[in-house]
DNA sequence: ATAAGGACCTGCTAGC
DNA sequence: TGCTAGCAGGTCCTTA
């Protein structure tokens, strides 16, 4: 589901709800969301720790603990983190649930059960979650038009191909994919070694303001977060993705969909080129 | 080496 | 109304 605008929103609105707490217990009712190490060791060893702090990673979340280890996640599509007081109702497909010092509990909801934890303990690197093998973050200054612009001169893909390769740039998925081109007026099919520099520049710029736009909208407090169950993501800002049929909001012309890469892709035949 | 396609899962919706 | 095919915002593995 959350692409790296909804993990921010995840990570702002449940960091400063559970740092510093204690992880008093933890039930595992899906053994297959632990990845890394077994469940029953994931259990043992967080028992007693402390969370300090969260941090995001294109995609990933990672909680930090006080004895120097992480906990690694990936909500992947469908995925959410919910913090909750014990009596808020069970959903179903619940899989994980860490249960805190303050009665409160931090529960991992997952229809599809795509997502998945890792345990990365004290020194160990991590190797498993895939986080080493992410491309630039987007608003890091390792990623720039001019990488942008090098790095799809190497690729015989499509651009939209490589905006959603993790290794490539981190955090974008089909969503900001759609809406980063839609934004530069480039075609989600173009070959991404055919993009002239001042299409790279304008997709660098684009990317980083779609990405933007969508941790402005989201934003939320902790209890409209609570109200849509960590999945109350908005969608009224989009202007190409889930439009298929519509009238392009900045020429009128009507919304393409296309498969490219094999994902659903949106575009303005008029707009884009 | 790169790219396409299937697998992993469940639920929703459109169409017959 | 009921069934089925197709689709869904992600990633990994196998195959070509």
């Amino acid at each position: 589901m959350p692409e790296l605008p909804e993990v921010e929103t995840v990570k702002q609105v449940l960091a400063p709800q559970i740092m510093g707490l204690r992880i008093a217990d933890i039930t595992v009712n899906d053994p297959k969301v632990v990845a890394r190490p077994s469940a029953e060791e994931f259990v043992r060893e967080l028992k007693g720790e402390r969370i300090m702090e969260l941090e995001r990673r294109g995609k990933f979340l990672s909680l930090c603990l006080e004895g120097g280890g992480r906990i690694v996640l990936h909500l992947r599509m469908t995925g959410s983190l919910l913090l909750t007081p014990p009596d808020f109702p069970l959903e179903k497909h619940t899989h994980l649930i860490f249960h805190l010092e303050n009665g409160r509990e931090l529960r991992f909801t997952d229809m599809r059960r795509f997502g998945r934890f890792w345990l990365i303990r004290v020194g160990e690197e991590d190797l498993f979650s895939g986080v080493s093998r992410l491309g630039p973050e987007p608003f890091d200054e390792d990623f720039s038009a001019a990488y942008l612009s090098s790095a799809l001169a190497k690729r015989k893909s499509t651009v939209k191909s490589c905006l959603l390769d993790q290794g490539f740039i981190a955090g974008i998925g089909n969503i900001y994919a759609d809406e980063s081109l839609f934004a530069a007026n480039i075609r989600p099919e173009r070959p991404a070694c055919g993009l002239s520099v001042d299409e790279c520049e304008r997709l660098a710029a684009a990317i980083r303001e779609a990405l933007l736009t969508g941790i402005a909208e989201n934003r939320m407090s902790a209890e409209e977060y609570l109200a849509g169950k960590g999945r109350g993501y908005r969608s009224r800002y989009l202007n190409v993705y889930g439009r298929a049929g519509e009238p392009c909001r900045v020429c009128g012309e009507r919304l393409l969909r296309a498969v490219v890469g094999g994902r659903g892709s949106v575009y303005c035949p008029k707009c884009q080129r």
